[in-house]
DNA sequence: TGCCCCCTCGCTATTTCTGGGGAGTTGAAA
DNA sequence: TTTCAACTCCCCAGAAATAGCGAGGGGGCA
């Protein structure tokens, strides 16, 4: 017996912790006849979460080898802001296919959708639904259910923000508007004595707002910083 | 007499110029029978553009001052997929203040309803309405127009990404799977010799990663190449 | 009133980055 | 097959950033 996507839904709100979106993931995998549901999301800090139906073996292999940085689906689905079929993206490239041969391996499906949503500090999720079944039928799946896939993705990653580890971290601080500028204009790749002119302001002062920004930010060096400020959406370039 | 939301969206499907775009907003403007109608979008290159029914006086102030940085509405948004209503937004600050002032003085309206909407390159729009309606009467419109004002919004994004100027510029060069890795790391905070190590070469060819990278995504220096890449997504951070 | 954050300016030594130069191998595309 | 892009390594000198330290005035908030 499936459960609908409505009772999914409310199994998901109710949901206090990751095994609980696990146990949604493979609710959603036995409602929509897929062979995996996963959702996986990037913390501001750059962290790694997710949950859903794919093998731990997959998984850890995944974080192991750094396949964030491989995976097509990562990168593809990084600028756009609408549901990508996999088809759609490009999978040339010796690592890519690589990469690609060990996912069929490890059991993910040929096929596969994937919903980006995002969190207001930089925070980048996927959802994905991965299957075997033949282009025909995929695109069929695809067009019939993308409704229902947009809004259990965005339920995702509402739950998925306000279980978010981490969440306990240094608290993102906003920068003073002063150091916001000082920021903005080194993103704008101006030297620290073009920004200080700029600013009407002297080197020294700059630096202490480079350095003060660099620490509310916990961030290595000033490139670090900007980094950051641009991630969390601090600064707009 | 009033065009149907559908005929204005023929017009701007035939658009080929800004200035058909200006008169699609002041089309909008009197369908929807609202002060103002505004399409403002920052390229990848951090230009801003746009097309409404502000008044050139209050786009060339806002232009003059920089208004982008201190605009509630944009730092507000840059975070947001979803549309924003004006009263939300955190108008607290001196500066903010000032400029919420100077735009009702320059008959920019006290309501105001705004739609961020992406490009593939980091292009950043926002779709404006604003008016002098009450607060009910704001909301109740905002309620009722919310799903044409989205298609709209989306709409002007397509043709503003097809007509973006500067679009004969430099192209957007992807950067090689090793430039990735380099910048990436820089992202991360690494210094070039840490970079260096983790990516098992020598800090020279680091270097060369970089310089490359940095010369394909015409910055000025490092920090400037790890935000460029950053902003048009070809690192994953 | 006291406190804390923001803004502004100064000094010094050390580390790191920048911007040129050249050179050899591999692999894929034309 | 040639050609080109990517990957790897090396040298050097000058320019820039970094990490500490310290100090004082102004404004907001409790």
């Amino acid at each position: 017996m499936k459960a609908s996507v409505d009772t999914i839904l409310e199994q998901l709100e109710q949901a206090t912790a990751l095994e609980d979106m696990q146990a949604v993931a493979e609710a959603l995998r036995d409602r929509f006849n897929v062979s995996h549901v996963v959702y996986h999301w990037v913390s501001s800090s750059g962290e790694q979460y997710g949950c859903g139906t794919y093998s731990i073996e997959w998984v850890e292999r995944y974080l192991e080898k750094e396949y964030l940085r491989v995976d097509p689906v990562i990168t593809g689905c990084y600028n756009s802001f609408h549901p990508v079929d996999w088809k759609q993206l490009d999978w040339s490239g010796k690592a890519t296919r690589q990469f690609q041969k060990e996912a069929i391996e490890y059991g993910v499906g040929r096929q596969g959708y994937s919903i980006p949503t995002r969190g207001p500090n930089g925070q980048y999720a996927l959802f994905t639904v991965t299957d075997d079944r033949s282009d025909e039928e995929w695109e069929e799946f695809a067009e019939a259910n993308r409704r229902s896939l947009i809004i259990v993705a965005h339920a995702m990653n509402e739950k998925a923000l306000e279980l978010e580890p981490g969440r306990e971290g240094p608290p993102i601080t906003a920068l003073s508007p002063r150091e916001v500028d000082a920021i903005t204009c080194l993103a704008l790749g101006q030297s620290r004595a073009q920004a200080a002119q700029k600013l009407s302001i002297s080197e020294h002062t700059l630096r202490v707002y480079i350095e003060s920004a660099r620490h509310k930010l916990g961030a290595l060096n000033t490139t670090h910083a900007v980094a950051r400020a641009m991630q969390r959406g601090l600064i707009v370039v």
